[in-house]
DNA sequence: TCACTGGTTTACAACGTTGGAACCATCGTT
DNA sequence: AACGATGGTTCCAACGTTGTAAACCAGTGA
């Protein structure tokens, strides 16, 4: 029923090719035709039938971004820069939500999606190194995480080095008995992982003692998470008067909960997040975190996976690293 | 390069008809030719593709899902209830970000992914009314707006009523100075014009007077336009002693205001959002607030679409009224 | 044995697009 | 004057799937 090359190429007096090839931007087409084309395509409102596209051209013109979830506030922040960055190259993006369960993820990885896609970016949560292996041959971008020896480019700041900055905020602020929230015990997320390591790299810099009742772990990363953390290192031995929490969601909880308990913060317990989400710097009390550069990760990923498209024959992995900033605020200096 | 039909046809030793037929379901199959398709199927790894399917019986399986932004919490948890829903009919969701830009709206509603797309769940911001007739013929549910005599369905809260509740919420509560935050000057979104009317209407059944020092204009709906809004608010000669903001959001951002201006919450100022975020329960204060059953939201809005995407020939479009609670927390309440 | 029935399978023609080869002017060279 | 080069355009054949209609193959009743 909506029009097609065929019936603009009839109103414009011209092969179909030739309105193929007007619409494609192909050089060769002189001045004149091309005028009568265009306005035929106006005329009659056409626009370019994508299936069929793809199905000659195997293009879609469509990637995917597979994230944990959409709830998360750093998540949805990234997805709309995605988006954005990848409109600029008129793509379109579906998003996943894997909502970290390995089955999802793998599936992604196996490429099932695989006709449908031209590319995927995706922030694994449950798989890691090995599992990540081969998308088919669907070209992948992976976010946030640093695994090594993998098949594929990768996107991430260093979150070992971030996580012992974060770290050491507190201790250079006096801090001696600090806590870290967002630990996994089958330490499956990589990046929990070496938000730890930078953790306990931070506690031998400061010449710390590394205390397991200061380590507590979570589930998942949500408010509800950081703040039954909270309550458990409140009621355990660790007595801490700091807390570094893997996200800024959970460090929210946490203070949620020790608000609860009356100890003030940063007064009794100084509190220390990561990722910057916007929550972060209207809640009271705001909240000092690690603010990635999201928008240049955002950026990088969309570029990486462009020039992956590009070269059919690409060559070996790259792995890119993303500034980021540390940014103090009430919940470990108090207020103004 | 991925097998095909015809590749599992070959090794089937049957035709390409009949692969489709076990494909797709059809009944009249041998038992024995249809265990033999299905054997080589599994062997060779075949996935339909999607694009020549879509080509040849021009349903896509994808529809999208317009919203004027992911990073709004309420949106997020809205989209990934959505998605959920139209994953049970195996459907794929293409979201879309209008960021509440009138072009964007209209180049969607005009269909300009016409072919892409099955049929389209759309939370207009900037469009209203007469705008929205019409998505070419592309079947079209509205989200959270209540459209007189617009074409199509569409499924949404009483929003009018929800916010006289919450307005009357604070007034039963003794509180007289009772202040609004979300108006719009041309009130291009019909929800904030609708829960104006609903404060309106509170107002008058309480008996107090309207003042319009106690309305406040938002450019958008972020936490910094909250707190904006509750600053000019508190220079003013309104003095509130409560405030109904329209959504969360900026709830949270007046909070945080107040608390910066020194003012107690609930103490000095009561306040209550609207939505049901994750972050109201646990902020400090935890936020009151009116809660729409978005996973019953969410479930009617595919629900409604999946009806229209199957009877070719449709009826007259349907409103649906989604139930609400009202939810009083410590930003009202007080500490328990 | 023959036509008939009804389940099972197949051949064929689309769907709208694009890559490539082929074609036809026109022009500048030898 | 004949020739190649070049720009502009067209023709043809796919891409992988499904709807339609027709063919095939028992088994059945006459």
């Amino acid at each position: 029923m909506p029009p097609g090359l065929k019936d603009v190429a009839a109103r414009a007096g011209v092969s179909i090719k030739t309105v193929s090839n007007v619409v494609n931007g192909y050089v060769h087409v002189s001045p004149a035709t091309r005028a009568r084309v265009q306005q035929a395509i106006e005329a009659l409102g056409y626009i370019p039938n994508v299936a069929a596209r793809q199905l000659r051209s195997g293009r879609s013109g469509v990637i995917a971004l597979a994230v944990p979830e959409l709830q998360s506030p750093y998540f949805a922040e990234l997805a709309g820069l995605i988006v954005q960055a990848a409109e600029r190259r008129s793509w379109t993006v579906l998003i996943d939500q894997t909502d970290g369960q390995a089955e999802r993820e793998r599936n992604l990885v196996a490429g099932l999606r695989r006709h449908a896609i031209d590319g995927l970016i995706f922030s694994p949560l449950a798989l890691a190194g090995e599992e990540l292996t081969s998308s088919g041959d669907t070209p992948m971008v992976l976010l946030g995480e640093r695994v090594w020896h993998g098949p594929a480019d990768h996107v991430a700041i260093d979150n070992t080095a971030a996580a012992a900055d974060a770290t050491g905020h507190l201790a250079a602020l006096g801090r001696r008995r600090i806590a870290a929230i967002g630990a996994q015990s089958p330490p499956s997320a990589v990046t929990a992982h070496q938000r730890l390591a930078g953790y306990r790299a931070a506690l031998a810099e400061a010449g710390l003692p590394e205390d397991p009742a200061l380590i507590a772990e979570v589930d998942s990363f949500h408010r509800a998470d950081g703040a039954a953390a909270m309550r458990r290192l409140l009621d355990g031995p660790g007595r801490p008067d700091a807390v570094f929490a893997f996200n800024d969601v959970l460090a929210l909880g946490a203070i949620r909960a020790l608000l609860d308990a009356g100890r003030s913060v940063p007064g009794d317990v100084a509190v220390i997040g990561f990722d910057d989400i916007e929550d972060g710097r209207f809640s009271t009390p705001t909240l000092s975190t690690v603010a990635p550069d999201t928008a240049e990760i955002a950026r990088l990923v969309v570029e990486l996976l462009a020039e992956r498209l590009g070269e059919e024959k690409a060559g070996p992995p790259r792995e890119v690293r993303v500034a980021y900033r540390l940014v103090p605020r009430e919940s470990t200096l108090g207020r103004a």
